[in-house]
RNA sequence: GUGGCUAUAGCUCAGGUGGUUAGAGCACCAGAUUGUGGUUCUGGGGGUCGGCGGUUCAAGUCCGCUUAGCCACCCCA
């Protein structure tokens, strides 16, 4: 074993595993086309003071997760998430001013230094939204639409869908008035967690999971009742549209969301089976940030969905089986003596460039171990070529499938016979 | 950042109370009348027992530290 061992909380993808990969992100990539989503990819890394203004100071993103790099006066820092790339890209290319309304999709890794965990690691990939340029709360529900049908797209049981509004900035110093007069009388009594909580971070109070504090919470004033009129319409809006597409949820007046940037709708997608860590979406309206980062005041909404969590899900619901494995090569070329190697090269080069996907013998085997690699490479079909056929300008064409052998001159036309040996499997499936 | 559990061959794991050259299955490689795969049989290669240090005549086995993984907390995709 090398000395060597990759980061912690990173991982190798393996040729076995690429093709999974893969499907996940193609299934997603499809689904949000087919919803107009258009593709942008931002650097992997962006200044420093972009992420801590977007996120926010006192986040723990910012305060202890983020991956930064120092060179002389600048410092970057490699991307905890996507948004405020996406949102620095859209300003940045005056997306803004020649066509406002832009529904953006983005695929790629992102970095967080924490300690790993299930379905956590500190390089992880994201799938995810961005629809800049309307508070419609049509949008909202498209979004959140969107988030769940990539996810049953990919074949996942069992997730469950939760919204919440936590309004607009003023609900916001309105709600935290009235949890605060809700809690501070009987901070006593909740978990030793809570009350730090209480401290730090009020609204995570209620999300906690000791039995005696949801007691405690069921009576706690909720988001929605402080909302202002407006903010109460908008999400009332989002919830009609769901229903107009069928689209089941629960309102979760506990979803609060860590980043500063939140508003209004916030949403998450839960696989409960997955265990501490069940959240696979998080999105919500973020309608302050595009201000905040210099541009006009823009609304906009989207969400992540984070693949390592979508990954273990199909894991243990037997979806990721069929995706795994090596991509076979279809043909095979194997030679007997050691004069016929330099005719098997030249043979694997021809059929390659008539378009086959061909492999050879590189480790000096003989025929034999040479027939057991080509079948446990998946070859369809091998080719085999000694001394008598080479003075013969023939080759042998092996079905693998069948066991069958014939003899065919090696010539232009070989490439079709191959071809149509290899497609026999589906005509006959006909 | 905090806590719990784990660490033996490429993989899955055996290795009572410390005691000779550390084992199995699978995988890999090779042979079974010398030009032919997937079955079978036979043989073979491969381990500084995560790393460092300690106790001991003797450590895979006990102790300490460290690293990594898993799980949970904080938080989060």
């Amino acid at each position: 074993m090398s000395q060597y061992s990759a980061p912690r909380g990173t991982e190798d993808l393996l040729p076995e595993q690429i093709p999974l990969f893969d499907h996940v992100l193609e299934t997603c990539r499809k689904v949000l086309e087919q919803y107009a989503y258009l593709e942008i990819r931002p650097p992997l890394f962006e200044e420093t003071s972009l992420f801590v203004r977007s996120l926010g100071e006192v986040t723990d993103v910012v305060e202890k997760e983020m991956f930064t790099c120092q060179r002389g006066d600048t410092s970057v820092t490699f991307r905890p998430e996507a948004t405020a790339s996406v949102v620095r890209a859209y300003l940045q290319n005056h997306l803004d001013k020649t066509r406002p309304f832009r529904k953006l999709y983005y695929i790629g890794p992102m970095f967080r230094f924490e300690r790993p965990q299930a379905a956590r690691q500190r390089q992880f990939h994201q799938v995810g939204i961005e629809a800049i340029g309307s508070h419609d709360p049509r949008l909202d529900a498209e979004v959140i639409h969107v988030a769940a049908t990539c996810v049953e797209a990919l074949g996942i049981q069992g997730f469950t869908v939760h919204m919440n509004s936590i309004g607009n900035a003023e609900d916001r110093v309105h709600y935290k008035d009235a949890l605060k007069s809700f809690l501070e009388p009987q901070i006593q009594q909740y978990c030793k967690d809570c009350q730090r909580r209480y401290e730090r971070n009020i609204f995570r109070v209620l999300d906690c999971k000791e039995r005696e504090c949801k007691k405690r919470n069921t009576d706690a004033p909720a988001f929605l009742d402080v909302l202002c009129e407006e903010s109460a319409t908008h999400f009332a809006e989002v919830q009609q549209a769901l229903g107009a597409l069928n689209r089941e949820f629960e309102i979760d007046k506990g979803i609060i969301r860590g980043l500063d940037y939140y508003t209004h709708t916030v949403f998450e997608i839960r696989l409960p089976s997955l265990g501490a860590r069940d959240t696979i979406v998080g999105g919500g309206r973020y309608d302050g940030l595009i201000e905040e980062m210099g541009g006009q005041s823009t609304p906009a909404i989207g969400f992540s969905l984070g693949v390592t969590g979508v990954l273990l899900a199909m894991g243990k619901q037997g979806l990721a089986e069929e995706h795994l494995g090596e991509p076979p090569c279809p043909v095979y070329v194997a030679s007997l003596g050691e004069e016929d190697r330099a005719s098997a090269f030249v043979l694997a080069e021809g059929l390659r460039r008539a378009g086959l996907t061909v492999d050879l013998d590189f480790e000096g085997r003989r025929i034999k171990p040479q027939l057991r690699q080509a079948a446990k490479r998946g070859a369809r079909v091998v080719l085999i070529i000694g001394e008598d056929e080479r003075a013969r300008q023939v080759v042998q064409v092996k079905d693998m499938e069948h066991s069958e052998q014939i003899e065919l001159p090696n010539d232009g036309d070989l490439p079709t016979e191959i071809q149509r040996i290899l497609e026999r499997d589906r005509r006959e499936d006909q």
